[in-house]
DNA sequence: TTACTATGATACAAAAAAAGTGTCAAGTAT
DNA sequence: ATACTTGACACTTTTTTTGTATCATAGTAA
């Protein structure tokens, strides 16, 4: 249950190997799918959708590639995750209408809330900045 | 990102039912699914899951039907979850072994764990007989 | 200008998972 | 016996995930 699919996984190898590089060193994707073990194209496409949102920044052509759209503190981890899983709804009730039993009278409803607000606080706290660390 | 799937909808729904039940009555699987709005062979087969792991009691023949395994304060919304999707598990690599960069080395991975135990204990801390009650 | 390079946008395909159905066997009450 | 109800399991359909392929577009360099 709950679990990230690959491209979640490949998205924040990714970015994260962003990160890792000295600020303003544009990267191929080519480099970053062959560190990270992931495929090329289909990096090339979540990569495509982060520059979309902002989060990269991209250039076209000889010495082009990518690079982090902001200080990699101004990125968190749940940016990151939202941008090629969407927004973190544990249940469908909380977007459709009516899916479950009235909201108003469905009492697992509250559960799925607390749930949502404690996975996306979580992922709030965290930023590219402290992925990229070494661990010690 | 990290949404229940309909099965694991049903089979809360389904098992709430028995809750709200008389204790010790026996309901037929029909019933619930008329009563719930759920395809009954699909249902069924949730049903069958939970006698196996214990979660409800049933019988087979005329009169038979579903009831619940324990009291509604001893079921947690948490078992129940688990009986229909599986382990609450955010990332393959807390499953796999070395599936992300090594273990031991990923900033990322206490970030899952964190995830994993805090929406472990919100789920272990409701019980059907919280869900059974009408809400005020 | 021309060739080359790298991302951007789409459409397409294969594989896996989810969702649902059907069939028959096994146990129980009358 | 027989009508009723769950149990087990194989099967199908649909949706989602996980890619691949193709061509357009923009930038660099000669
Ligand atoms: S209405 Fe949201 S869980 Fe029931
Ligand atoms: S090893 Fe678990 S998230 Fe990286």
């Amino acid at each position: 249950m709950m679990e990230l699919t690959r491209k979640g996984e490949y998205a924040i190898r990714g970015i994260v190997y962003l990160a890792k590089q000295p600020a303003g060193k544009v990267v191929l994707v080519s480099e970053v799918a062959e560190a990270t073990g992931v495929s090329q194209t289909f990096l090339a496409k979540i990569f495509q959708n982060f520059a979309k949102l902002g989060l990269v920044n991209s250039f076209r052509g000889t010495g082009g590639g990518f690079l982090l759209g902001r200080l990699p503190s101004r990125i968190t981890l749940r940016q990151v995750v939202e941008a090629v899983e969407g927004p973190i709804i544990p249940n469908r009730c909380l977007t459709e209408e009516g899916a479950c039993t009235r909201e108003s009278l469905c009492m697992v409803h509250p559960v799925w809330r607390k749930i949502q607000s404690e996975v996306a606080s979580i992922l709030d706290a965290v930023t590219l900045e402290d992925l990229a660390k070494e661990k010690k």
